[in-house]
DNA sequence: CCTCTTGTTTGCGCTTACGCAAATCTCCCC
DNA sequence: GGGGAGATTTGCGTAAGCGCAAACAAGAGG
């Protein structure tokens, strides 16, 4: 069964693409499910494909040698990566694992020719999210070079809630399982400290969280955590 | 007096081009002088123009709201900066400042579309260097993540040492003026730290510094302790 | 040569957040 | 419904590194 150009055509990357081409360009691409915790790729693995996340979150980590993690960052619906190719990598550089299940679209790194000439402003496109990607990991930098830890996992919170957020009755909640260990590799900590920070939040009523869980009820006053605002 | 193409066609941006393209491009840009502590462009400024270091040393810089500065990167002889346009941002992210006399090209905007399709392998090289940019960074949040500050002194000056080191009769030499400052806000601590660390490192024979001046004489075992694999 | 600015060193107290450990809780799977 | 694995909470001790403050050194410029 072939692909159904609906799929792309309302995406950022494919914003001016006729349906016609919409077909040849999923042609070339292979669909996939991913269950939960599956790796879509491993760090230091030679890098083949490129993907498309149709549906589901991915968390991207990097491992260091001695074994500590790092969340480099989540993707959501809709967004390319593992594009090492438009990097001139050969290697990617971090590994990708399904948050929850996934649905992936898969090409060829030699597709990547096709779809820069045959996307009107894919190119102009891909870069932007690149250098999108460059500023906001320059601003993690600053981030932990100036805030302290409350500071940081507010605003790491605030972040995920912002792209991530569904609203439930008992405020905005991160649609896709999240552990304090995985916040705590987001934000260059401890699950301790961020087990404790959360807790303290649940008492002043700005968070709701629970196994893997996490809604925020409150969200000016995190905000003005994360500013380092806070009138307490 | 028109520039000689000789200036550029060492580089690796501009690897395979011809004399006749090479004077072309040259054409198109203007050259400057920027003395000591000049600032090239202001952070949040909008990005009409992009940039190539002929000689010098330049210094990144990011101000937070409040006032904290974070150092993102050095610009050594031959590099390009300043490339908002190539990511599709029409604001400069930080600021450029010129930490030794400089020579820099300035090209305006309009003339990145000529040089990409005028000089072979422009684009991938660049898109390669701001993919390599990205995964410094990236590197650098894992550092900061999971290193302690005294790792993370020594990774940068080691850093420093080896793309900008120069071979001193006391060890190599970082050569462009910096100081404890300078170090704090590549590495996220304060110049009270670096200073100490720095003052323990010449007690034992592993570096020779001055007023913002940096040799390292015992790269071997700086290396150590930025892997933390001191002896002691 | 003197002065002034700017960078560096160092002491001391103290807070933040880590590290370890143990208890508790939840959900998943049989 | 009953394990059991994995996630979370919490207490306690401690160390890393910051903040403040003061003294000191080194160039720059007149």
């Amino acid at each position: 069964m072939s692909l159904n150009n609906s799929l792309i055509l309302g995406l950022p990357a494919f914003a001016e693409l006729s349906g016609e081409d919409a077909d040849a360009i999923l042609a070339s691409a292979r669909s996939s499910r991913f269950p939960k915790n599956a790796e879509v790729f491993a760090q230091d693995e030679e890098a083949h494909h490129f993907f498309l996340l149709l549906s589901g979150h991915i968390r991207v980590v990097r491992t260091m040698p001695e074994g500590e993690q790092v969340i480099a960052r989540y993707i959501n619906e809709g967004e390319l990566f593992g594009i090492a190719v438009a990097m001139g990598r050969t290697n990617y550089p971090a590994s990708a694992v399904a948050a929850v299940d996934c649905v992936v679209l898969t090409w060829q790194n030699k597709a990547w020719h096709d779809l820069q000439s045959r996307v009107p402003g894919f190119g102009a496109n891909v870069y932007q999210t690149i250098g999108t990607r460059l500023q906001d990991t320059q601003s993690r930098v600053m981030e932990m070079s100036t805030r302290q830890v409350e500071q940081r996992i507010a605003g790491a919170v605030m972040r995920l809630v912002q792209q991530s957020g569904r609203k439930t009755e008992e405020g905005v909640e991160i649609d896709f399982p999240i552990s304090r260990q995985d916040i705590a590799e987001m934000t260059g900590t401890t699950l301790h400290t961020v087990s404790r920070l959360m807790s303290a939040w649940e008492e002043d009523g700005i968070v709701r969280s629970g196994r893997q869980k996490v809604s925020v009820t409150d969200p000016h006053t995190l905000m003005l955590i994360a500013e380092n605002r806070r009138t307490k």
